[in-house]
DNA sequence: CCACAATTCCCCACTTTTTCCCACATATTC
DNA sequence: GAATATGTGGGAAAAAGTGGGGAATTGTGG
């Protein structure tokens, strides 16, 4: 019961963007098809069901409120963090000021992420791709615990 | 009940390819023909029964979100999971962005992996096949200790 | 309080992609 | 060599994605 896989998306002139057909039942089912849009320090805007994000919001807001990174970190989320539904055609509005954010022009990718999903913007995205694709597999000397005892 | 051997398989102009014969019933037994394939770092796509896959996914998901390197392989494996089923034919529809990743073009290669299958360009595998057999015989100094202790 | 502008919403129509099915080719088995 | 199983290709129906017109709503300024 997580998103996962890629799409590709298109944004159109009005910043609408069609929500792929295998996630719609689930939303509608889920939440009424009510989310949360906000953004994301990487750049890219993340979408969760409207009940997914209140767990996270309360969270955030649980932070304490003296430390600086706590601080920033509920500016960015919590200040950006907009409410939305999908439409007749499955669709979703992003607001003007979330897709400049993500400096998203006409073509973006939907990635599922377990809770959530991200939006990025198409060019964005495969830069960061091929970076990763080689970093990941290069510093192999900074990796978590949790990481070295993953099993593929 | 793991999967290991290899096969030379055709993709055709739709992204379909045949799995091979004995898979298939296990696979429909084990878990109805519903299969996740994703992206591996060397440019090939892993195939997963969906149950296994399940269980990587969620081991995924609990990393830690603020590690950069968590990130990064969440985004790479789970962001390309795609869940698909055999048709009537025995037969899987590769999503094209995956092809595009793993650079697959007619003639592919299926290797069986204990859980999981690996899927290779024909090209790719045969130029990288040759690399190893050299390399890692090579480097024996960087061993980790789980590799050290291995008894073949 | 009204008028105007801008945005959002809803609906329709078109295009593209995906899915399903059938048919044929090739390989295996008896 | 016939019969079964496997692999391959392609067409057509269905579904999903996309774009745009106009009504409705919101917001702003006079």
């Amino acid at each position: 019961m997580h998103f996962r896989g890629i799409n590709n998306i298109a944004v159109d002139a009005k910043g609408r963007m069609a929500m792929p057909a295998r996630y719609r039942e689930r939303l509608l089912e889920g939440c009424g098809g009510r989310l949360v849009v906000t953004v994301d320090r990487d750049h890219c805007l993340l979408v969760y069901p409207l009940p997914e994000w209140e767990v996270i919001e309360s969270k955030l807001i649980e932070l304490p409120s003296l430390n600086k990174q706590a601080r920033l970190l509920q500016r960015l989320l919590i200040g950006h963090a907009t409410e939305l539904e999908m439409d007749a055609q499955g669709r979703i509005l992003l607001p003007a000021m979330l897709r400049d954010f993500a400096g998203l022009k006409k073509k973006a990718v939907l990635i599922g992420q377990g809770k959530k999903l991200e939006i990025w913007d198409e060019e964005t995205w495969s830069q960061s791709q091929e970076e990763w694709v080689t970093s990941v597999q290069s510093d192999d000397g900074e990796l978590p615990a949790a990481l070295e005892e993953l099993s593929l």
